[in-house]
DNA sequence: CTTGCCGGTGGCACCCGGTGTCACTAGCGT
DNA sequence: ACGCTAGTGACACCGGGTGCCACCGGCAAG
């Protein structure tokens, strides 16, 4: 593995993303056969399958990549402000797109949030992404990863930040960055506005026995 | 239609799916081939297909009806109570199994949360919660369904539920319902003990221009 | 210059999920 | 006996994904 091979094999990964990323959202994913892009980025379609692992990989390119900034800037948070703001910043920042990467990005997410076979595939890239901001959170409260803390932070920060991606991507008079803080900022607060402040649902006392029903 | 036909149908489809279902637990979804099932339930393979459209779908069983339920139990929801804990209390009680049914249950939850395969097709189906949940928000609060509030509740209240899910079936030492009451307790009160208390992100002066350095 | 190794590639066969089509059968009313 | 209808099975086909092998280029050693 030269440098150059190395470039080589950069050049036509990007080439076969480009050709892919084109004919999707000119044809729709599911029309575009594999074929068709290996055809547009000549290359052949065994080839296709040496760069991406499946079609769906073509459209996130180095998403692992994003993983593991948002993991670093995780480690780089300091302790003094709340978790849920650091959280919120390390989003922020790994969303923060030059204006000229804008369109791609839009593309790109348009892709993931409208077709339904990129929609399923994006649950297994969010998992990877939970998983390091679970392990964020265990490390600043001295839990377990596993735990329902972690987790629960993990699960619901990622679903505000998507769905602030959807709402951005849906009306795009406001910028991703502001999505993302509001998303967040009405999470942090427990969705005031909609009755009940913070102590209210705790404790409840508990559904009784109830008629079980179910099924 | 007859009756006795629509039972008939009824009969075979609950055998696809438990054969399905028990293949798929011994053996593990993706090396089960429908053929496999359909031989198991004694009918053909394209018989398969006529009950159920993708191989995942015979894991997930009649959602729709459960989503249905989840529906009227939302309409159903008095206003009296706080928003998040009517959500709360319809998802508890979508959730109530009887007891003789909790091992069909965890199977059905393990493999989907399991099997990357079924994981991805499970964003497809909490796509159609998300629907519902947010639709009844935007009721409530008089917005739009496809505002930003009423799918960040969606969003984050189904993250917080399936969570609860998880945590409940690995260590299986509590119910169902607990693990989703305080999954949504700690939702609604923001979390706390993560430090920052209800109005603790909101404003944030802004990442003003900050190098943006993104690719 | 020849030999042998090695990474990238293309071609091919194969598996499997999913779809469209057609022919067959059973039940049922006329 | 006739036709209608619902359910079924068999078959062909498409497309995503994998395993395998053969080829070709560069490159170091002889």
């Amino acid at each position: 593995m030269t440098e150059a091979a190395g470039d080589a094999r950069g050049q036509t990964r990007a080439r076969i993303e480009q050709a892919a990323l084109d004919l999707f959202t000119l044809q729709g994913f599911e029309q575009v056969t594999i074929d068709d892009v290996a055809l547009a980025a000549g290359i052949s379609r065994r080839t296709f399958f040496r760069y991406f692992a499946t079609k769906a990989d073509a459209v996130w390119g180095d998403f692992a990549a994003h993983v593991a900034r948002l993991g670093r800037l995780l480690e780089a948070t300091d302790g003094a402000q709340p978790v849920l703001a650091g959280i919120c910043a390390a989003y922020v920042e790994v969303n923060d797109y030059a204006d000229e990467d804008l369109p791609l990005l839009r593309e790109r997410m348009r892709l993931i949030l409208t077709e339904p076979a990129l929609l399923a595939h994006s649950e297994l890239r969010y998992a990877e992404v939970d998983r390091v901001v679970a392990e964020h959170v265990a490390r600043l409260t001295a839990t377990a990863p596993d735990a329902l803390l972690p987790r629960l932070v993990a699960t619901t920060t990622r679903a505000a930040a998507t769905t602030a991606f959807e709402v951005w991507l849906a009306d795009g008079r406001t910028t991703l960055t502001e999505r993302l803080m509001e998303g967040f900022s009405q999470l942090a607060a427990g969705f005031p506005g909609l009755g009940g402040g913070s102590p209210a649902v705790p404790p409840v006392g508990r559904p009784s026995a109830g008629a079980r029903r179910h099924r």
